[in-house]
DNA sequence: TTGCGTGCAAAGGTTTTGCATGGCA
DNA sequence: TGCCATGCAAAACCTTTGCACGCAA
């Protein structure tokens, strides 16, 4: 079983995005932000270091449409408590936070009579805010 | 409004798309079967019939966890009858076909009480497939 | 000292773009 | 004939890998 160092590189990327929780950023948001703060790091030390915190349970990945980075967020408890899913919108870009009692049950019945287990962290509801639908309605 | 030309590769995409309906086929799986047949094709037009396709909503576009292939698929008026999500499997990347009507309440229920339209189309809901699991299982 | 971590450069894989040519209407 | 469509090559894009060096324990 390997070793884990705490490099000064592994610190700074997870306190950056503790900083940011509950909030998402890409592996070059992280790059960014901390080269603002003149620390040195590069990118492809930002993309092992969140691999491995994501295969430590410490951070969520979420793998965005084709071509579109992907998005990184601290995992905290409060994720442990409940379902938590995702509703992207695809015309702003906007991640919004949803919490429901509709859907403890959806996993649970689609674990029970589909048989697939889904991984909540990983899905994210596609579709359009309110914001971008009413935008949409007054420019018609 | 600029016209639409209505082309031998066209023709032979959307066929394409059609016999293999309703399974999903990638660009490059288009690709190959044409070739099989002898038709001669470009990828890059594969991809930019399938742009068109997708904008005329004739063909339904899924986008994968990044980096894997986009995934397009014949939109069938089918298509319009009901509500219809996608599981995709994260082991096995199969794709499973779901019709529920614990989900038909589902996006009533986010668009009056979380002000969110989903597109069932674009939504596929990440996890874990039977067989996967059972393997999984059986592997400890 | 050991061996994991780092970072640059380069490769990897999918999709897009530039540009000259082809072909529909 | 006009203009969109095509296709090759090359670029763009995010992410991973190779390899020599650095650094934690």
């Amino acid at each position: 079983m390997p070793r884990i160092y705490n490099t000064r590189q592994q610190k700074l990327v997870l306190s950056c995005l503790k900083s940011d929780y509950p909030s998402h950023m890409t592996a070059e948001d992280i790059l960014l932000k901390l080269r603002e703060k003149d620390e040195k790091i590069g990118l492809t030390t930002v993309y092992r270091t969140l691999d491995k915190l994501v295969s430590r349970g410490i951070v969520i990945k979420f793998s965005m449409p084709n071509g579109t980075k992907a998005c990184y967020k601290f995992a905290d408890s409060d994720c442990a408590l409940g379902e938590h899913y995702h509703l992207l919108c695809t015309d702003c870009g906007r991640m919004i936070h949803f919490e429901c009692t509709h859907l403890d049950n959806l996993s649970q019945h689609i674990l029970s009579e589909h048989l697939f287990s889904i991984d909540s962290f990983k899905t994210v509801f596609y579709g359009k805010c309110s914001n971008c639908t009413l935008n949409e309605d007054n420019a018609k």
